[in-house]
DNA sequence: CGCCATGTTGATTTCTATCAAATTGAGTGG
DNA sequence: CCACTCAATTTGATAGAAATCAACATGGCG
C-alpha cells in the first residue's frame, strides 16, 4: 500500500557514496537556490565526487522518523512531504521540501521526522559521515547550512503563527500565497498557475485542519470568483485579497 | 505602560562590547548548558573579554522584531518569552528561553521576534559583530550554534504537532511536562515545583489558546486531583496522567 | 466500463472562543 | 493595619468556527 517503492535508508545507503548517476552540478538547475551556491568550483566538483543521485517515486519514503540518517539530500526534482505522526494516528506535516530544499540540516544520528515523496522525486544524495567531513573543513558550507537552519527555523516560526493565531481561511490564504511565491522562486518566473501536487488531505495536515474544511474553503474561496480550481492547482482571480488576508 | 524599563537595541548597545559587571565565565552556572560548553578555557577567556553583563527588569523588552539585531544573548537568569504579533493584535508566543538559552542563532541583520523579559533577566551579552567574527574562525563554535539552531527547529516542529493537532488539555499537559523537564535540567534537580513565572495569557498565547480555556483545563486538572495549583505554579500530583497526555 | 481513491457537499455536534461578571491578590497609601 | 486599586485570574452563559458523521460526486486507471 504506502509501502510501494519503499526506499528506507538503510538500504539506500549501500548504492551511495560515489558518483551514480553522472549529473554535473555544474549544470544543476537548482544551485543557485541551494547549499551548494556557498561553493566555488574546486569544491563543486569535489561534491560531485561524493554525491550520487537518488529518484523515489510519488508515494515512497525517503526515511522514516527514528531511522539512523546515513546520508543528506538535495532535493532536485518534486515535491516531499515532512511528516510528524501521533500514535492515535493524527498527522502534522512540517513543511513540503521543494527542489533546492536540503534534508539532513540536523547534526543528530537519527531522522526527526518522516519525508514521503509527494510525487516522483529526484534527489542529490551524500554520504552523511563525508559530507559532514567535508564541511567541517569548509566554514563555507557550515555557514550556508547553518544559515539554512536558521531560515528554516523563522519559517518554521511563522508557521506557529499560522497554526496557533490564524482562521482558516487565512491558513488557506497563507497558504497559498507562499506555495506562488516559493514555486516562481524555483521555476525562475511566474506562472499563472500555482501548482498544488500534494492532496486535500496534506494540505488540512499542514495547516492543522480538516480535509473537509479544506475542501469547503477552496470551494467557497471558487464560488466568490477569488480563485479558480484548475488541474493540478489553483489560479487567483483576486491576488488582492491573498496578499491581504495572508501575513505577511 | 509596557515601556517602563524598556531597553532597546540601539540605546543598550552603546555600553557593550567590553567586560561590564565582572562576572567570570569559569563560574557561569549555566555554561554547561549554553554554547559556551563547547570553548576550552583560552578561548572562554577571550569571549569573556568581548562579552557584558546586561540585566532586564520584568515586564522590559529585550529586542522588537524588525530592529538591527547588535548584540546576541546568553540567558543567565530569568525568563525571557519570544512573540510574533499580528497586526491585528493577535500574539504568538514561538518559545520561551529559559537560563542557557541563546538569542541571536540567525544570521540575519534584524531580529524575527521580540524578546520581552518575563521575570527580572541576566543574560551575557556580546556584540553581534565580534561574535560572528569570533565563530567564523572557531569551527567548534560555529558547529556548537548550528546543533543550537537545528534543536531548536526540532522543537519548532514539536511545537507545531502541539498547535496543529492537539486538543486543549493535551496542549497543557505537554506544556506542564516540557516545562518541568526544562527547570530540571536548568536547575540539576528536580524540583517537587513547576515554575510558572509567566501568566495565563503568555500560555494562552504560547499553546493557541484563550486564556479563559488556558485557565478552565487547569483548574479542572485540580478538581480531577492530576495536579495542585501553588504560587509560583503548579504541582504534579497524578504524573502519569501527565506522561500518557503529552506527546513524546 | 466500473472500481477505488480523492474530493465535495450537507447535517449535526462539539470544542473552544467570546462576552460578561465575579473573585483573588499583590501592591499602595491613608 | 486595613481599605483601596488595578491587574490577573477564575467562573458562567452563550455563540461560533471547525470537526465529525454521512452521503454523494469525480476522475484516473486497469
Amino acid at each position: 500500500m504506502d509501502n510501494s517503492g519503499v526506499f528506507t535508508e538503510p538500504h539506500a545507503h549501500g548504492a551511495c557514496g560515489h558518483h551514480v548517476l553522472g549529473d554535473d552540478c555544474r549544470f544543476c538547475s537548482i544551485r543557485r537556490l541551494s547549499v551548494c551556491s556557498a561553493l566555488d568550483p574546486d569544491e563543486l566538483s569535489f561534491l560531485e565526487d561524493m554525491s550520487g543521485d537518488a529518484a523515489f517515486e510519488e508515494k515512497s519514503t525517503l526515511f522514516r522518523q527514528e531511522d539512523e540518517a546515513f546520508s543528506v539530500y538535495n532535493i532536485t526534482a518534486g515535491v516531499v512531504r515532512l511528516v510528524r505522526s501521533l500514535s492515535d494516528g493524527r498527522r502534522q506535516i512540517t513543511g513540503f521540501a521543494l527542489p533546492g530544499d536540503f534534508l539532513g540540516l540536523a547534526l543528530e544520528k537519527s531522522w526527526k521526522f518522516t519525508a514521503e515523496a509527494v510525487t516522483d522525486v529526484k534527489a542529490c544524495r551524500f554520504k552523511r559521515s563525508t559530507f559532514d567531513d567535508f564541511s567541517e573543513k569548509k566554514p563555507h558550507l557550515m555557514r550556508r547550512m547553518h544559515e539554512f537552519a536558521t531560515h528554516e527555523l523563522s519559517l518554521a516560526q511563522d508557521h506557529m503563527v499560522l497554526l496557533g493565531r490564524l482562521t482558516a481561511e487565512e491558513k488557506i490564504a497563507s497558504f497559498l500565497v507562499t506555495m506562488k511565491r516559493r514555486w516562481t522562486r524555483v521555476e525562475g518566473h511566474e506562472l499563472g498557475l500555482i501548482r498544488l501536487p500534494m492532496g486535500r488531505q496534506d494540505i488540512a495536515d499542514y495547516l492543522g485542519l480538516t480535509i473537509e474544511t479544506v475542501s469547503r474553503v477552496i470551494n467557497q474561496m471558487q464560488r466568490d470568483r477569488k480563485l479558480v480550481i484548475v488541474p493540478d492547482g489553483i489560479r487567483f482571480v483576486d491576488a488582492d485579497y491573498f496578499e491581504h488576508r495572508a501575513l505577511a
